[in-house]
DNA sequence: CTGGAAAGCGCC
DNA sequence: AAAGGGCGCTTTCCAG
């Protein structure tokens, strides 16, 4: 089997007899369609064995497989670029089968490199004239905010400085230090200790209020006017999909997956998001996805049962907990309990929780303890799960993806526990992880047959993002809910919620 | 001047 | 003893 190559392509084509293997299937793709050639029928990508193999964002790319594997130190030859991919390929892909996660593979990480290849070079547009408006707005905002803050200080300092910043409110105004601190025993200014003392303190107030305009405008709204494609007049950004060790996609360059929705000024910044003229944004979300995925793994009776009734499961659980009917449950109390919610599916501990709600830690420990004697089967699932990661070394999404926990049996005991806080996400945030791929392969190929006009654009762990012209938008987001929705039977229905709108933030 | 660590914070 | 899983980006600060 002799091994072709492309020089221009730096080796990332290699045409092994009949099987097309690459390093990078996405990459070369998308190298290809800029010299308008439509590759199809790539069957391997060595980086995506490695990911599956390892689990190991930092570690799964050509160089360093080849390093690893191979004891090969690679140079710029496109020749030897070509022979490394093929004898990884050769040792890789029984490795991934013999694992059992072949399957995993050809439906849905190799499917999905084409997906992504097509979404990058979509791309998304952004309304800039609304952007440099809020920029200007902000700008304002930030010049008053400074000199207020300076005049309070009684002299001017870099207010986004952490340690000038303590300085300032902890020695010269004398203001109650944290017991937090950094590593380098700085006292934190972090948010949630800057708001313990915002209630007494206008300057505090100020500092945070400066921290929210400057992080939104540096990051968002002067940045990504910078990011558009001159060509297109649109922002491309990059989707990793060996970004994340849960299986999770990344983004960058720039990220949008991490594009403002929380606040109003960060709904603002999501409002400039927009489809091209006369289309609409779609917008496809999974409901409460990794609470599902809890419920059908750990099968608790509970869970199950409020998932099926439809019910919402944060007040389901406030319910639970407090021993009061459903109706009765105060928003308070919901809030509270979204945050219980929240702490199992990432480990939590009493005194986190206790910190998140500002409540003492033995409360923290008392809804913890209902929490679990309401629903048993989730106290059985975690235990069985550091149990069998404690035996395997692994952890296991219900699509096969492993991830290695090394730490699990670790004597340190600060290490130990974030190992199990670890084994007991990884199989949920990978779980979703793999269930919106398959949703996103499984849409891909339906718009495709479908002959749609249609575009995805954008995945945000779960949510999806699509631009369609009007006379598609009812058809459209039935084929999205239905992919979506049927894309894996659960004991618990999978809803997802379709929206529509100018923008990104009406879509919602 | 550059690179990297640390702090902080945006999202799910 | 630490104390919530997964990311990427910006700014500051400091060492080389």
């Amino acid at each position: 089997m002799t091994a072709e190559y492309l020089p221009h392509l730096k080796g990332w084509l290699e045409d092994a007899g009949a099987a097309k293997v690459a390093c990078d299937v996405k990459s070369a793709l998308l190298a290809l369609g800029r010299l308008g050639i439509d590759a199809r029928g790539f069957e391997h990508d060595v980086m995506l064995y490695a990911f599956l193999l390892d689990a190991d964002p930092s570690g799964c790319a050509l160089e360093e497989q080849a390093r690893r594997r191979l004891d090969v130190q690679l140079g710029p030859a496109p020749e030897q670029h070509a022979d490394i991919t093929l004898e990884l390929w050769k040792q890789l892909a029984p490795a991934v089968e013999a694992r059992g996660m072949a399957k995993l593979y050809a439906e849905i990480e190799l499917p999905l490199a084409p997906v992504l290849a097509r979404m990058e070079r979509a791309g998304v547009r952004i309304d800039t004239s609304e952007l440099r408006r809020l920029s200007e707005l902000m700008e304002g905002q930030i010049a008053r905010l400074t000199s207020q803050i300076h005049g309070i200080a009684g002299r001017t300092f870099n207010i986004s400085s952490p340690q000038q910043l303590g300085e300032v409110l902890f020695d010269e105004l004398n203001l109650p230090a944290p017991v937090k601190y950094g590593k380098g025993k700085t006292r934190s200014t972090a948010a949630d200790v800057l708001e313990e003392l915002a209630a007494d303190h206008e300057i505090v107030r100020q500092v945070l209020e400066y921290r929210q305009l400057t992080k939104l405008k540096g990051t968002y709204v002067d940045a990504l006017p910078a990011l558009l494609e001159p060509r297109t007049g649109r922002l491309h950004t990059s989707f990793n999909q060996t970004g994340a060790a849960t299986g999770r996609l990344s983004s960058s360059n720039p990220n949008l997956q991490n594009i403002p929705i929380r606040t109003e000024l960060g709904r603002e910044i999501r409002a400039a998001f927009v489809p091209q003229e006369g289309w609409k944004l779609l917008v496809a979300d999974y409901s409460q996805i990794e609470l599902r995925l809890l419920a059908h793994m750990s099968d608790d009776a509970r869970l199950v049962e409020a998932f099926r009734d439809g019910e919402d499961i944060h007040t389901r659980t406030a319910s639970e907990v407090l021993g009061v009917p459903p109706l009765m449950v105060t928003p308070e109390a919901r809030r509270d309990a979204k945050a219980v919610n929240f702490g199992i599916v990432y480990g939590i501990s009493a005194f986190g929780l206790a910190a998140q709600l500002g409540i003492s830690r033995g409360e923290a420990e008392k809804y913890i303890k209902n929490y679990f004697a309401r629903y048993a089967g989730v106290r059985r699932f975690i235990d069985a799960t550091i149990e069998e990661v404690r035996r395997t070394g692994v952890t296991r999404t219900l699509f096969g993806r492993e991830r290695p926990i090394p730490e699990i049996n670790s004597r340190n005991p600060n290490a130990r526990g974030f190992a199990e806080r670890t084994a007991v996400n990884s199989p949920l945030q990978g779980t979703a992880a793999d269930l919106i791929k398959l949703a996103m392969v499984r849409i891909d190929a339906a718009l495709e047959a479908g002959a749609y006009q249609s575009a995805m654009l954008l995945q945000v762990h779960d949510e999806l993002v699509f631009e369609c012209p009007p006379e598609e938008v009812e058809a459209v987001s039935k084929l999205v809910k239905r992919e979506m929705e049927g894309a894996c039977q659960l004991n618990v229905p999978l809803v997802v919620d379709v929206g529509v709108g100018d923008n990104w933030r009406d879509a919602k």
